[in-house]
DNA sequence: TGGTAGATTGTTAGCGATAACGACAAGACG
DNA sequence: CGTCTTGTCGTTATCGCTAACAATCTACCA
C-alpha cells in the first residue's frame, strides 16, 4: 500500500516528454524513431535510451495524419474456420514479414452486407492496400473499393473482371478438369457432394464447369446432395451415407471441398465399400490434412499459399514503388492430384 | 475512351468537401455521421444524401487523433493454423459484433520477440484493449501492456499471474483430470506424443500436471513422442507408429492436441488394434474435427469458444463504461469427453 | 581569413477530425 | 413584451506527429 516508486503516468507519453528527456527537438526525436533524416550517432543515442527508458511508444494515429502513410493492409475474407483461409494469411504475412506493411483481418461470413461494413471500416483507416477474396461485391463496395485510390487484389478466383488486380485460379477450370479426369477413369455415374451456400461463388463455378465438361463426355451429375453448417468432416459421412442409399449405382462422388470428402473417404472405407475401384472419391483445396488419411483422396490443389504471396507481392510492390501499374492479373493453375480415390 | 462522366477526385474527401456539398458546417456534418448531438431532420437528411452521392469514407485517423477514441481492439493469437484459435475468434468476433469495437489481429508463431513486435505495432494504434493468448511474456511486453493503460485480458490460461484480466482453464488441471481417467479406466503402460515446441507453455503445463497425478497413482509415462512441423495429421500416424515399434507395451497413448490423435486413432484402427482395450487414446481440445472419425476420441475441450466470448464481454464492458474495475479471474473447467477410447 | 558545401538540428504549419463553448432563432411564460 | 429555455448550428483550439524549409555549426579550401 506504500509504493511511491513510480507514479504510473496517467497522461500518456508522447514525443514531447522523449524529446525533454533527451534535450532535442521533437522533431529530431521523431526523425530518430523512424531511422529518416541524418542524426548523429550521439544524439541518436541520447534519444533511444531516454525513449526505452520513459518506455515510448509513437502514436502512429498522430503520425499517419501528419504523413498520410499507413502501414496497414486489409485482408477481407469470409472465415477463419474451414482450412482455406488460414493457409492464405500464412502466404500474406510471410511476404509482408519483409517489409514494414501489416495486415490487418477482417470478415465477412460469406454475407455482403458484412463485407460492405467490414470494408467500410476498414478504408476509414486509410490503409495503403486492400486484399479481398472474390470478385462478386456489392455495387457499394464496388464504388468504395475503386474510389479508395489505393491498390486493390482480388483474390481466389479468376473467373471474371476484376476492379483492380486479381490472383486466383480459375474455378471454372478445376471443375472442368476434375470432370475430364474422372470421366478418362471411366466412371459413369457420377454423384455430387457440397454446401448449400448461394453466396459461395467460386464453389457455383467449380460445378458449372464440372456439370459442363461433364456433359460434353455424355455424362451428368446423377444425384446431389447438400449442407450446411456442422461438422464438415461427420457431415460428410452423413450425406455420403445419404446419397449412396437413395443412388446405390453411383462409381463416383464429387465432393465440393476436400473436409466433406474426408469424411466420405471414411464412411466408405468403414462400409467396406472399395475406394477407387467400386466408387472413385475427389475433393478440392488440397488441405494438409488429406496426407494422414488412410488412403489419399483426390483432390485439386488451388494453390492457397502461392495466391497469399503473390497478392501481398503486389501490395507491397506498389506500396513501396516497385510496381507502377496496377492491373495485375496472375492466374495459378490448379494442380490435379489423383491420390489413391482416382485410378482404376 | 471518351467517357467525362466524372473524373475520381484525386483528392481524398474530406468532412469540407461534405460540409460544402451540403452547405452546412463541418462540425455539423460531423455530428449528423457520428449520430451524435441533435440536429434537425432536414439537415439530417441533406448531409447523408451528400455524403452519399460523394461516396464520403471517414477519416478515423484524424477522428481517433482528435477524439483519442479508436474502437479498435488488439487481439494477439500464436496462429491461425491449428483448430484452435479460429474458434477463439469466433467467440470474440461474435460478442464485438454486437458493439462498436473491432477486432485486430496479430500472429506471434510462439514466438516472444514476434509478439513484441506486433504488440508494440498494435499498442502503437492506440487500440481500446488487447486480448493476448498466455500468461508468459517477455519483459518488455508486459512492461508495455502495464504502460499502455487499457484493459488487458489474457487468454486460454490461468495458471499464473495476469498482468489484468486473465480467461481460461488450468492447464495442469486438465492433464491431471485425463490422467486421473486414465488410471481409472485401468491402463498402465502410458505413452506420451506431443510437440517439439519449448515455448508452447499450455502443452507444457498440460504434461506437468499429467505426470503429477499419474504419479500419485503410481505411474508414470514410460515413453515419449515429439514431433514439430508438418500435417500433423500424418505425424500422429508417424509418431504412433514409431512410439509403438519401440514399446510394444504401452496400452496408452495421451496426446498433446486432437489433431495428431486423430492421426494415431486412424493408424491404430488400420493396424487392427483394438481401442480402447487394446490400446486407449486421447487427445485435447475437443476440435469439431473429431465427430467425424470412426471411433470418437476422448478429448477435453478447452471450451475456446466460450473463452473468445469472456475475453471480449470483459473488454466490451470495460470499454463502455459498463465494468468499472479491472483485474478479472474467469476459469473456465474443461470438460472430459471420455468419446469411445477411454472406457474398459 | 572569408566563404562555402555538407552535416545536423530547429521552426512553422498543417493533416482531418472532434471537444467545448458560444451564438442565434423560435417558442414558453409570467 | 422582455427574459428564459430549448433546439440547432457555427467557431476556435487542439490531438501528436511529420513535411518542408530555415538556421547553425562545422570543416576545409583558396
Amino acid at each position: 500500500m506504500n509504493d511511491e516508486v513510480e507514479i504510473p503516468p496517467r497522461r500518456p507519453l508522447t514525443l514531447r516528454d522523449v524529446s525533454e528527456a533527451s534535450g532535442v527537438s521533437e522533431m529530431t526525436v521523431s526523425r530518430v524513431l523512424r531511422n529518416r533524416g541524418d542524426v548523429s550517432e550521439s544524439t541518436r543515442e541520447k534519444v533511444l535510451t531516454a525513449a526505452k527508458t520513459l518506455g515510448y511508444v509513437p502514436n502512429k494515429i498522430a503520425g499517419a495524419l501528419a504523413s498520410s502513410r499507413v502501414n496497414l493492409v486489409a485482408v477481407i475474407i469470409p472465415s477463419m474456420s474451414n482450412m482455406v483461409f488460414p493457409e492464405v494469411m500464412t502466404g500474406i504475412s510471410e511476404v509482408l514479414d519483409n517489409t514494414d506493411l501489416q495486415p490487418v483481418v477482417g470478415f465477412t461470413n460469406y454475407l455482403p452486407e458484412k463485407e460492405e461494413q467490414v470494408l467500410f471500416e476498414m478504408l476509414s483507416w486509410r490503409p495503403s492496400g486492400v486484399i479481398i477474396a472474390g470478385l462478386e461485391h456489392s455495387e457499394a463496395s464496388e464504388a468504395m473499393l475503386l474510389a479508395a485510390g489505393i491498390p486493390v487484389v482480388e483474390i481466389m478466383d479468376v473467373d471474371g473482371e476484376p476492379i483492380d488486380a486479381m490472383v486466383g485460379i480459375s474455378h471454372r477450370r478445376a471443375g472442368r478438369e476434375m470432370a475430364r479426369a474422372i470421366a478418362k477413369s471411366g466412371y459413369k455415374n457420377i454423384g455430387f457432394l457440397g454446401t448449400k451456400m448461394p453466396l459461395d461463388h467460386r464453389a457455383r463455378k467449380r460445378f458449372e464447369g464440372f456439370t459442363e465438361a461433364l456433359a460434353k463426355e455424355g455424362l451428368e451429375v446423377m444425384d446431389r446432395e447438400f449442407y450446411s453448417g456442422g461438422s464438415a468432416l461427420l457431415k460428410g459421412r452423413e450425406m455420403t451415407a445419404a446419397i449412396l442409399e437413395r443412388s446405390p449405382s453411383l462409381d463416383f462422388l464429387y465432393y465440393s471441398n476436400d473436409m466433406i470428402g474426408a469424411g466420405g473417404l471414411l464412411y466408405c472405407l468403414e462400409k467396406g465399400i472399395k475406394v477407387p475401384e467400386q466408387i472413385g472419391l475427389a475433393g478440392f483445396n488440397g488441405v494438409e490434412l488429406l496426407a494422414g488419411l488412410p488412403l489419399k483422396l483426390a483432390t485439386m490443389d488451388a494453390g492457397r499459399l502461392e495466391i497469399g504471396r503473390e497478392a501481398a507481392r503486389i501490395i507491397a510492390g506498389r506500396a513501396d514503388g516497385t510496381i507502377e501499374e496496377g492491373g495485375q492479373r496472375v492466374e495459378l493453375t490448379p494442380k490435379l492430384e489423383p491420390g489413391d480415390t482416382l485410378v482404376r
